[in-house]
RNA sequence: GCCGGGAUAGCCUAGAGGCGAGGCGGCGGACUGCAGAUCCGCUUUACGGGGGUUCAACUCCCCCUCCCGGCUCCA
């Protein structure tokens, strides 16, 4: 089955095929690195996380790349104001993000440019517009001649003139227009500068975009993404550079564009101060709840956070992982099938046809929200069979666990379960515990049996008295 | 002003011209020393309002109300 893909540049779902066969070159707009990272920041993360590991689940060779803005105005008024330097603020920022993003299971990119490590590749972009007559120099830097460029605002759906009636374009002292944005910016002093044609310098914002993405993907590649505030003016700019610089079009294929992380009605975000950083976060719930609580939602939507609906997540799964857990012990009784029944039929039948319909909504635009259906019917009906069924078939089983493996791949979660192997250990030094604690019981010596679960509870494993005795389960959300 | 996205049962999320919504929560039952997990049932005649098209609209068209976002800081 084909993706289909919500391309922002045709604001359709279209049928994605990338440009060389079996191959996906993406590039992920990163965070400019002058403080912690936020949920609205993970939100957008963790989507093209996803995204990414669909596409390889389909079968395609993804080269990603994610870049750092690590010099920028912002960095450089964060220092003044701590004392710190530019670099140094960045590094520690830099740092903290990734580290982030490990936390949360996002998958590392290939490669991660910085934007003071590509200073003389950004100038050559810059030169080589200068050379074909889209830029020119003003008494403060080096600016893109809009109106040079006759696609402006493609992406974006912008009216030049709408535009410049929207009042908040800036005239600034060396510009020829007020639509005209700057490529590179010319050093005050005591600022962060190298040397360039113009003077010394740094990079202005978009160019580095530009000039980074096309290093490493080539003049032409598939995917483009970021979250939906980068549409207007960073993406339409980068368009108007690189389609100008290299005279191909489309530089870019696909479009995709994450929505918004809202808090009470309003978008979370440094300047209103409404935003939950990802450590807080993970001070209270686990990287897969968290995961959980952005897939539960289509990327391109808005996603509210509450602490409620965080909740809601950490309970759906908590679900999953109960069934998980139910069928490992399942299967420790579970039979050679000689012959299957009408509830292995069932069974099977539901892991099939939800494998199925998890591919539809993963094929039709990334619709994790979607996709989840199939994998609670899934646990609802391992658990089923599971009571009903007196003797399980192993075979029934295993594809039941194979299909949430399969998920978790995708989605990076249930890591938890599947990772760990070889802690017979543990798991005998468990197996003991229950037995001294079912001797307790029996002595009816509740309040030491009750002890007993309540510690392996805070450890993370789960006693579960039932008719068959006492089974463990892993807590891992 | 221009451009875009929304309103779905108590709550959160999908979807779609007729055909099972998924989860959470709540209640009742089974099981139980308690807890937990699980099963069965109920909560459930769901789709912002008004027109229209149609044999049939939650879905298509028009209008309206309300909410949100972008319009050179942003993921």
């Amino acid at each position: 089955m084909d993706v289909k893909v919500y391309n922002t540049l045709t604001r359709e779902k279209e049928v994605f095929v990338p440009l060389r066969e079996g191959e996906v070159r993406m590039y992920v707009c990163g965070p400019t690195v002058y403080d912690y990272t936020h949920l609205g920041h993970a939100r957008t993360y963790v989507a093209f996380d996803v995204i990414r590991r669909y596409l390889e689940h389909k079968g395609y060779s993804v080269l990603m790349v994610m870049n750092f803005t690590d010099i920028d105005d912002k960095i450089i008024r964060r220092a003044n104001e701590t004392g710190e330097d530019p670099k140094e603020l960045a590094n520690r920022f830099l740092k903290f993000f990734l580290e982030d993003m490990e936390a949360l299971k996002v998958k590392p990119a290939d490669v991660y440019p910085r934007v003071t490590e590509h200073i003389q590749e950004i100038i050559d972009f810059v030169k080589k517009l200068e050379e074909k007559g889209y830029a020119y120099e003003g008494n403060d830097g080096v600016y893109f001649e809009v109106r040079k460029f006759e696609d402006y605002g493609k992406l974006g759906k912008i009216n030049l003139e709408e535009l410049k009636k929207g009042a908040r374009v800036e005239p600034g002292e060396g510009k020829r227009n007020p639509e005209d944005f700057v490529l590179w910016k010319k050093a005050k002093p005591g600022e962060p500068k190298w040397d360039s044609p113009w003077g010394e310098g740094r990079p202005g914002w978009h160019i580095e975009c530009s000039t980074m993405s096309t290093k490493y993907l080539g003049e032409q590649f598939d995917i483009h993404g970021g979250g939906n505030d980068l549409i207007f003016p960073h993406h339409e700019n980068e368009i108007a550079q690189t389609e100008a610089c290299t005279g191909k079009k489309p530089w870019v294929r696909y479009w995709l564009h994450t929505g918004f992380v809202m808090v009470r009605g309003e978008k979370m975000s440094k300047s209103l101060g409404n935003f939950v950083t990802i450590r807080e976060l993970l001070e209270r719930y686990s990287p897969e709840v968290l995961r959980f609580f952005v897939l539960q939602r289509h990327y391109r939507s808005p996603l509210d956070y509450t602490e409620e609906g965080i909740q809601h997540a950490k309970n759906n799964l908590e679900r999953l992982y109960h069934a998980i857990e139910n069928l490992r012990i399942a299967l420790e009784k579970a039979e050679m099938p000689f012959k299957w029944g009408e509830e292995e039929f069932e069974l099977y039948e539901s892991i099939r046809s939800a494998g199925k319909r998890f591919h539809e909504a993963m094929d039709d635009d990334f619709n994790t929200a979607e996709a989840m259906k199939p994998i609670f019917e899934v646990a609802n009906a391992v658990n089923a069979y599971i009571t009903k069924v007196e003797k399980p078939k192993a075979s029934v089983l295993r594809k039941a666990l194979e299909f949430f493996r399969m998920i978790g791949e995708v989605f990076g979660l249930f890591e938890g379960y599947f990772k760990e192997e070889g802690e017979s250990r543990e798991e005998e030094l468990i197996e003991l515990l229950i037995q001294v604690r079912s001797e307790l019981r029996k002595q009816r010596n509740f309040a030491l049996a009750d002890e007993i679960r309540a510690k392996l509870r805070e450890m993370g494993i789960q006693l579960e008295d039932g008719p068959q005795g006492t089974i463990w389960k892993r807590i891992n959300v």
